[in-house]
RNA sequence: GGCGCCAUCGUCUAGCGGUUAGGACAUUUGCUUUUCAAGCAAAGAACCGGAGUUCGACUCUCCGUGGCGCUGCCA
């Protein structure tokens, strides 16, 4: 059997984290036996349809490089005559209905279900074909016989044997008119015909498959193998939505790459030999049936650390292209060592932008202004001969600079910090950096001489 | 209300009848040290409850409880 399995968004909404990792999973599975992996839209409800959130789900599938196989995307809004044929033939081979109960009718059905604590369901009473003409509100139902004791169900590859009952279903709808195809019917008209062998889909869907089965059931086709996996909760375990801050991809790209998110989701309901691996490297290990079936809780902490490894093996021209900024060479593992998200790249712009600072934040320790001030000038004196070639030359330098100024304070040990930490400041601004050494390197004799004159003017 | 799914540290998870219940993130502490980061070392932290099966249950069964999902002429 030819594996192919699909992702089948609607677009009323951006891409949601939801839907990333479910496709995720079928993009794996795919990839794993080798089988296609086939991208459709959704798009039959026009009212809540947009080409916008179309172009989002597009654009965030691509950046995150799950790659579908059909050149063309389907298009359930480019399909309806496939459905009209399908539901002419039910309608004709009496699987199908007409239904004419009014929207105030089914309200009181179901009220009155739930009254006697029933399941509520439409039960159809007065049943068309063909369409009956006194026009009116109408429905194509499916034909399911309620009196029926019959249990529909099936083998779920990650959750075992699941089913329900069939009187429990009611005559459920199809279509609004041969032309308006609704969920239900659609996707198994779709999925039949794109010989979709594996449907894996997030277990909302479950109590939507029993339906569907009736409805390959009703067009003599044989159902795919049905997966359900389980939702992303958010931090309070209830279903990962906007008041937990960021749910759309989109919303991740400035500060995440794609591959840390691809990682991040993938381990999120599947356990692989190691933590971090591409998704060539999923896709070996990746198998249907040992994906969890319990919920999890997206942790923020530990996709930022996941992040984190992936920045650390940016190449400098990756690097330079994320953040736009022409950051010399050498400053690479500075910044990839410490950044978790990349526009947090800011933080290091006195790598490449003069920095401003108060001139309490250059005097280390508990020191004088004129200790720290007289630290500045030696350090200003001792560098101005060197060359800047490697680390150990400074290091000796400012090493004897610290033990200068301790000397000349009557400090019986020697504080280095009385010459790194104003050199730090001087050159970066902050009271956390890099070693001011590595940053005297990065930033070169002159501009580093630059910032130590200028800043023992500020101390003044 | 009906139907269904789920249940191990705070979080992601390993476990597949006998383990000191392991790992990772996070947290805390130490090492290093001129501050961060990284690295290394260490600590604290979990089997939802009750029956049953069994010589023995985190593991199997049942019943609760809790969480979640669906309950549309949305998908």
């Amino acid at each position: 059997m030819k594996i192919r399995t699909r992702m089948a968004p609607s677009p009323t909404g951006n891409l949601h984290i939801g839907t990333a990792r479910t496709t995720l999973f079928n993009w794996l599975f795919a990839r794993h036996h080798g089988g296609e992996f086939i991208l459709r839209i959704e798009d039959t409800d026009l009212e809540r349809s947009s080409k916008e959130y179309e172009e989002n789900i597009i654009e965030g599938l691509k950046w995150l490089g799950l790659n579908w196989d059909n050149p063309e995307i389907y298009r359930q809004s480019e399909r309806l005559d496939i459905y009209e044929e399908y539901l002419v033939k039910l309608l004709d081979q009496g699987k199908a209905f007409w239904c004419y109960h009014t929207k105030d009718e089914l309200e009181d059905e179901r009220k009155q279900q739930v009254v006697n604590k029933e399941a509520p369901r439409h039960i159809c009473s007065h049943k068309h074909h063909p369409p009956a003409e006194t026009g009116g509100e109408k429905i194509i139902r499916l034909a399911v016989n309620s009196q029926l004791d019959r249990k529909i169900g099936w083998e779920d590859v990650i959750r075992g044997h699941i089913e329900f009952e069939e009187g429990l279903l009611g005559n459920f709808s199809l279509a609004k008119d041969l032309r308006i195809p609704l969920y239900n019917f659609a996707v198994v008209a779709d999925d039949i015909t794109m010989e979709i062998s594996h449907v894996i889909r997030g277990e909302d869907h479950i109590s939507n498959t029993p339906k569907q089965l009736l409805i390959y059931e009703a067009l003599g086709a044989k159902p795919p193998v049905f997966a359900h996996n389980s939702m992303i909760y958010g931090p309070d375990k209830a279903k990962l939505s906007k008041r937990h801050g960021a749910t759309s991809i989109s919303e991740y790209r400035k500060d995440y790459l794609p591959e840390a998110i691809l990682n991040f989701m993938g381990f999120l309901g599947f356990t692989y030999s190691h933590e971090i691996l591409s998704k060539e490297e999923m896709a070996k290990e990746f198998d249907l049936a040992k994906v969890h079936k319990s919920a999890a809780i997206f942790d923020q902490k530990k996709l930022n650390w996941v992040n984190s490894r992936y920045i650390k093996k940016l190449s400098a021209a990756d690097l330079k292209k994320l953040v736009g900024k022409e950051i010399p060479d050498i400053a690479i593992p500075l910044i990839t060592e410490r950044l978790e998200k990349i526009s947090d790249a800011g933080d290091f712009n006195y790598l490449w932008e003069k920095p401003e600072y108060e001139a309490a934040l250059l005097i280390w320790r508990g020191h004088s202004r004129e200790d720290t001030k007289l630290a500045l000038e030696k350090i200003a004196r001792a560098l101005a001969p060197l060359d800047f070639f490697s680390p150990d030359q400074l290091k000796i330098i400012l090493d004897e600079v610290a033990a200068d100024v301790s000397a000349k304070i009557q400090l019986p040990k020697t504080d280095r910090g009385l010459a790194y930490w104003p050199l730090r400041v001087a050159l970066s601004g902050h009271e956390k950096s890099p070693d001011p050494v590595e940053l005297a390197l990065v930033l070169g004799k002159e501009k580093t001489l630059e910032r130590v004159v200028g800043a023992i003017e500020i101390i003044g």
